[in-house]
DNA sequence: GCCAACGTTGGC
DNA sequence: GCCAACGTTGGC
């Protein structure tokens, strides 16, 4: 068994934050309608490991830690007409969007914020950093991960 | 509230 | 297939 994968995945704390994903323990993460985001769920394995990252917010940064827990899952929301997440092209018969579901693993004691990361990485270690970055799910170098842990402490 | 970055849509 | 217009993300 090879070592897992870091990612990061964004998600704004108002609409769904770590204190969520705490309390639900596991979640889908649905809703992604950008197939540079979707391509990347897609190349994930089970036992990957993803930093939460709260975005637009004050201040935006790295607040926990997940694990993927099942990959493929179908996004029930594309079917979903109430959805804002709705969309009218996808087929049942060959769904345009699929997740990964993930699982809490903890919270860091301080988060690790986006001026804080821009002081020690550049945009070349780590894309989030990049000025108008807007993918909302994005890989991290093995190193630079090891690196972040350390950075960030146990979870608690 | 502004706007940079950039993905998507649709006319042609 | 090009590209202008538009919409969204998300930092500032």
């Amino acid at each position: 068994m090879s070592s897992p994968n870091y990612w990061l995945m964004k998600s704004e704390p108002d609409v769904y934050g770590i204190h969520h994903l705490k309390e639900e323990e596991t979640t889908l993460w649905d809703g992604i309608r950008n197939y540079q985001a979707r391509n990347f769920m897609r190349s994930m394995a089970v036992g990957d490991k993803a930093f939460f990252y709260h975005s637009n917010c004050k201040p935006p940064g790295i607040v926990g830690l997940m694990e993927v827990i099942e990959l493929g899952v179908i996004d029930p929301t594309q079917f979903d007409p109430t959805s804002k997440y709705h969309d009218p092209a996808s087929k049942p018969d060959s769904p345009r969007w699929d997740c990964v579901r993930l699982r809490y693993c903890g919270e860091f004691a301080t988060m690790l914020s986006l001026d804080a990361l821009k002081e020690t990485y550049t945009a070349e270690q780590l894309t989030v950093v990049r000025r108008g970055n807007r993918l909302s799910i994005l890989p991290v170098d093995a190193e630079i991960a090891s690196d972040l842990l350390e950075q960030l402490g146990p979870l608690q």
